[in-house]
DNA sequence: GTCACGCATCGAATCGATTCGACGACCGGA
DNA sequence: TCCGGTCGTCGAATCGATTCGATGCGTGAC
């Protein structure tokens, strides 16, 4: 292994002059730095890590803690992660993976033993046992959803509820009076999960607002589960014209169970879902929808933490605002 | 931050006494070793892991690099990498996520700057860029699957050339004649990914073996696709009554589209696969499948790694013998 | 010509553990 | 009683960086 004193030798300076040549954090004249340079780039110098983080007390880490529980969409939580992991070493950090089950000691544990440097929690529920000790670490963290309490915490999301209204409205404005929302696995919430409530909250209180007749389906992600939702759906309410869907892997086969009903998307039935663009689009029939932009959230909370890291104070909350696309399932009520 | 001193100090020892206490590499008496413990419990002690990394070189980190690319079953992945966290844990290890695009420079970076003990390589090519590197590093490594030439590298995956064998055999004894492997997509071959590559051969050599007249057809990832080579399949093979589908994401609607052109699985048609139980069993029809172990395959790959670690030689290949169980999608080919 | 100031660099302390060699106490055997 | 050998503990060196304070040199002002 070559060492800074190894470069310092070979370059005639000082290890702390090599320190700084590399680091900049203090001027350094323009030829030193170059013969620095150049002895580290042929010597191949690749400063320890555990060294620098003993001496730095910064170890360029960041702990990510993925949520492993049924119902929610795995390759969402891939996205997410992957952004994080190129968006991290932008910044020059690395991710270190925690799943939740974990729990709490292993947040303690990366953060006490300054593995990690700060924190990125995923799958935050409405009521998070997690919250007072995050409050309590020294070390910066961004929630990805929003507690119930989330004073003096960092949390970042797509506005869930601005995304419900956004779809009941944009199928109010089509002139649709009959909606429902089929929503995620009942698990999903029973155990509180912040997303999906809010969801609920947003398209109640928009169908409220314009007067539309609205129901909510918990549905499992099964196909089956889908096929026997639709058929509810059209029994309970025969004057049904527009779905809202928030569950992933039900998109496809809920609008086929609602063809081999009979029921012509968007012919019939419109339908708009809140889910990553790249699955909208997939469909047989594009759907008009809100996406789930987890690259880009993975990326500001990486960002959001690099500025905590500075000393920056960033706002507490972050709420994406729900971006709509229209596609081809849905248009206005026929007559 | 509390540390060793402090411990030592109220345990009434010297630090080299805590340290040897806590991790048991030198006889403590008991008494002594309880006080000290309890004084650790008491203060909160953590050693800090930069510290310890640069006293020990062992950071006790793993590297784990994930694929990205197209043509990847994402659940498959995440289950592995799930796999891989937990069983790191409970060898008192963290696990560091990279993913491909950091390419071989992200490689050499977390080895050689001690960020990491050891290496975990998922997607291997069969004509991998990476293995000189990885025979280079002083970094012990494992392979999920097998490029070309492993000579002196540890590698571990399902065996799927027996897989593809396993399915055909199955297919074979139930009288089947015709058997088509509907495949991953184009890509995944083009850019010669090992087991794909692995899964035709043992398909096409098993029905060689057994007089069966076969084909192969790639497939892209969506229900459209899938509806394609269901219509190709009928019409170029007429006589067609096995399937054995290597695609994760089109199983159901492959399925779906052979009822929908009036073939009735099990009934006209059998079907295996070569996917996660826990997806064969989704499907509306459970399918016979021969298992992905993604679970498996990750935590014998970190024990792998945790034996070569500890100094102990380790078998270069390991390949997981399938597991076909059967299911409803298959019977015997009706006379 | 002298003094003060700033820039570039150096030396030494520091971060918090692990580990090696040494030392004292205690035991049993001769 | 003396000696060799364990067992348990201690002290000090070490791992490889960062960082703070100090120093020396050159420059410009008066």
């Amino acid at each position: 292994m070559v060492k800074i004193t190894d470069v310092a030798r070979h370059a005639g300076v000082s290890p702390s002059t090599v320190s700084y040549a590399l680091s900049g954090k203090r001027p350094i004249s323009e030829e030193t730095r170059q013969r620095v340079e150049a002895a580290a780039r042929e010597l191949g110098y690749r400063p320890h890590a555990g060294a620098r983080a003993l001496a730095s007390s910064r170890s360029n880490v960041l702990a990510l803690v993925i949520p492993l529980r049924a119902g929610i969409h795995v390759p969402v939580v891939m996205q997410f992660a992957v952004s994080v992991v190129t968006t991290a070493r932008r910044h020059d950090h690395d991710v270190l993976l925690l799943t939740q089950e974990e729990g709490e000691e292993g947040l303690r544990r990366v953060a006490d033993t300054a593995l990690v440097d700060a924190l990125i929690v995923m799958d935050v529920q409405l009521r998070e046992p997690r919250l007072p000790l995050l409050r309590s670490l020294e070390r910066p963290s961004v929630l990805i959803g929003f507690p119930a309490d989330s004073e003096g915490l960092t949390c970042i999301d797509l506005d869930f509820k601005a995304a419900g209204e956004a779809c009941v409205e944009h199928l109010a404005r089509l002139g649709h009076r009959v909606v429902a929302l089929v929503g995620s696995p009942p698990e999903v919430y029973v155990r509180q999960t912040a997303f999906a409530q809010r969801v609920v909250q947003g398209f109640t209180a928009a169908a409220d607002r314009s007067g539309l007749s609205s129901s909510v389906h918990p549905c499992e992600a099964s196909p089956a589960a889908a096929r026997l939702v639709a058929e509810q759906l059209l029994r309970e309410h025969p004057a049904l014209t527009g779905v809202v869907v928030h569950n992933e892997p039900i998109l496809e086969p809920l609008i086929e169970a609602f063809e081999q009903l009979g029921l012509r998307v968007p012919g019939d039935l419109s339908v708009t879902a809140i889910c990553p663009d790249e699955l909208a689009e997939s469909v047989r029939v594009p759907v008009t929808s809100v996406a789930l932009p987890s690259a880009e959230v993975g990326e500001r909370a990486v960002e959001l933490l690099m500025k905590k890291l500075g000393g920056s104070a960033v706002p507490e909350a972050t709420l994406l605002p729900p971006r709509l696309t229209e596609r081809a399932s849905t248009m206005p009520r026929s007559a």
